[in-house]
DNA sequence: GTGAAAGCGCTAACAA
DNA sequence: TTGTTAGCGCTTTCAC
């Protein structure tokens, strides 16, 4: 043991080594390698020389300790950082790295007690703050810390707790912009095939879709909503109920994720409807594996994850700062063009 | 300043706290709390009692300080943890947690300054290991830490130095399985479509699947390979230039990744041939997203990257405990069965 | 301009 | 069985 610590003693100086090795004081070793206070400017470069020739590291340990504070912070994920959880950490990591944070990684796996056992940690760790992160498939229980005042910040996940930041995309924002692009494009009989009702998401999109529809005047019994599985094959499904309906086919399809829209215009192609010539397709989520893949190419929304993920860092900083930040913050997304819709044409 | 310190410092009790209120000394309380030295039974509980009421927590910044290990690790990618570093960070961090150790996650994004920081940042918390994990399209510098005897490995990437300790997929043995795969259904006409020669995944997993053919006796001819991008368009372009060569269409194609056996099979189905009636397709990640979404779903390898992590995670504790580990380790993939291979049926 | 020393929260060796 | 204290590495106040 003390074996460990005297190898590791060796192999890391600290600052008094330096300060032996310069010839002065801890205090002003201390000053030298902070910039702080009045030095000689010889007697700075000497501390200065001496830290380099060792390879002096100061150790964050000691300097939290002593500061109060750690200048880490935790990101407690329940999508197993999958598809959507990824990039916000990225850009959170981003952001964080900027300002010297560094961020501990924990994996719950929607299990509260591993969650527990987390937070456990990372207040043990002395955190400054806690990024929640998650499927966004519901609101979830606030996040139980026990400490007053430790920054939480709820990132593509959402609790009712009244004083809780939870930062989303916004997922109506985006529909009525995807809907709207194809409302621009002259197309009038646009129909939606989404995921299922118990999301969210899926009531908001619908809400933007309809909205922009409603704004352009098109009636509903031109705007079918269909709503089933987040995968290729109910699109495919989808688009074989929507044209072997009664009335007039669609001559557009906004849809709830890549993957329905990856079916639909497989679907389309099956039957010989030509994209975007006769239909036009727009997806959601810029899931670029199938965005790029799809034929032609997916017209799609991003919503800009990584951007959410720094926006959560630049806040989580302000709110350790002693600013408050609080209720539920809705991100815009983008389109991203790509060929499922076919250039700008008059109205028909 | 001295006001945050104060709010923390009353916000979070102290194990002076904690003793003050047990009416004993320090000394006493950390013997309780950590179940060390002899203690009168009462005494302990008074402790562990009034540890409770201010629902104590040890301060990891100061046990580590004292204790000159951390209990944290870092994880260095390139990959932005993408579609691989994803499941393998997953797992080394299930691993790890198991052991009470926090993981710094850090991404590099292939720029060396960047990754010099995130290096600089992990000593100054004095982390007690490093992993690096990329996209192991090729073998890397080694990580430049200035450390003697700070334990490092790389996952799913790799490095020349002689001492460093390596763990990445067996390509070979997985191509191997999914090529004998293939014959024992009675595949005789075996092609492979694969990605950039560069890769020495590539070369790997060729020369698997050429070694499983030569033991079959198939004749070279019979297992043309096509080397081109890693995507379904290459999968489709492939397919093409196999129907359409002078030499016996394949029975069964073996591909390089799941994109682009998702292009062979849609190939397939647009030119009317039968999968797996007519031919046998295997791909290669069990990229669920596309295996299960193919018509039929696909037969692929599964590089086990969440074991592959946790391996990591285990060989990091052990060279923590002063064991040494050093070569390049190949870690054994799994052959996932679904649709797209038909039942066994006699050789033809 | 520089040095000495207290203290951040904890552990472990030594005293009592 | 319990208390006292030195020290982990660093910063900062206060003397000199």
């Amino acid at each position: 043991m003390s074996d460990t610590r005297r190898r590791s003693a060796s192999a890391v100086p600290t600052i008094r080594d330096v300060a032996q090795l310069a010839g002065v004081s801890i205090g002003t070793a201390s000053k030298a390698l902070n910039g702080t206070g009045q030095l000689r400017p010889e007697t700075r470069a000497r501390v200065m020389a001496s830290a380099q020739q060792l390879s002096f590291r100061p150790n964050d340990l000691a300097h939290s300790l002593h500061r109060g504070q750690s200048f880490t912070v935790g990101v407690i994920s329940n999508d197993s950082f999958g598809r959507f959880g990824m990039p916000i950490v990225e850009g959170l990591e981003e952001c964080l790295s900027d300002s010297r944070i560094s961020v501990f990684m924990c994996n719950a796996t929607d299990d509260p007690q591993r969650e527990a056992r987390h937070v456990e940690s990372l207040l043990g760790k002395r955190v400054d703050g806690i990024v929640v992160t998650g499927r966004r498939a519901d609101r979830r229980e606030p996040l139980r810390v026990a400490v007053a005042g430790l920054p939480v910040i709820y990132a593509f996940s959402q609790t009712d707790a009244p004083d809780a930041l939870c930062l989303l995309p916004d997922d109506e924002g985006a529909a009525f912009l995807a809907a709207d692009h194809l409302i621009r494009l002259g197309r009038r009989r646009i129909a939606h095939v989404t995921g299922p009702e118990r999301f969210e998401a899926v009531r908001l999109r619908r809400a933007g879709y309809q909205e922009a529809l409603a704004q352009a005047g098109v009636a509903d019994d031109a705007a079918p909503v269909l709503t089933g599985e987040w995968s290729e094959a109910w699109g495919r499904d989808a688009l074989q109920r929507l044209f072997d309906a009664d009335r007039a086919a669609p001559d557009a399809i906004f849809c709830g994720n890549d993957q329905i829209a990856r079916g639909v215009i497989d679907g389309l192609r099956e039957r010989g409807v030509t994209v975007p010539d006769d239909v036009s397709v727009v997806g959601f989520d810029n899931w670029r594996i199938i965005a790029e893949a799809t034929r032609p190419p997916l017209t799609t929304i991003d919503m800009n994850l990584k951007e959410l993920g720094r926006e959560a860092g630049r806040r989580l900083i302000e709110l350790i700062a002693g600013k408050r930040h609080t209720g539920v913050h809705r991100l815009p997304c983008s389109l991203v063009v790509r060929a499922s819709c076919g250039a700008p044409q008059p109205p028909t």
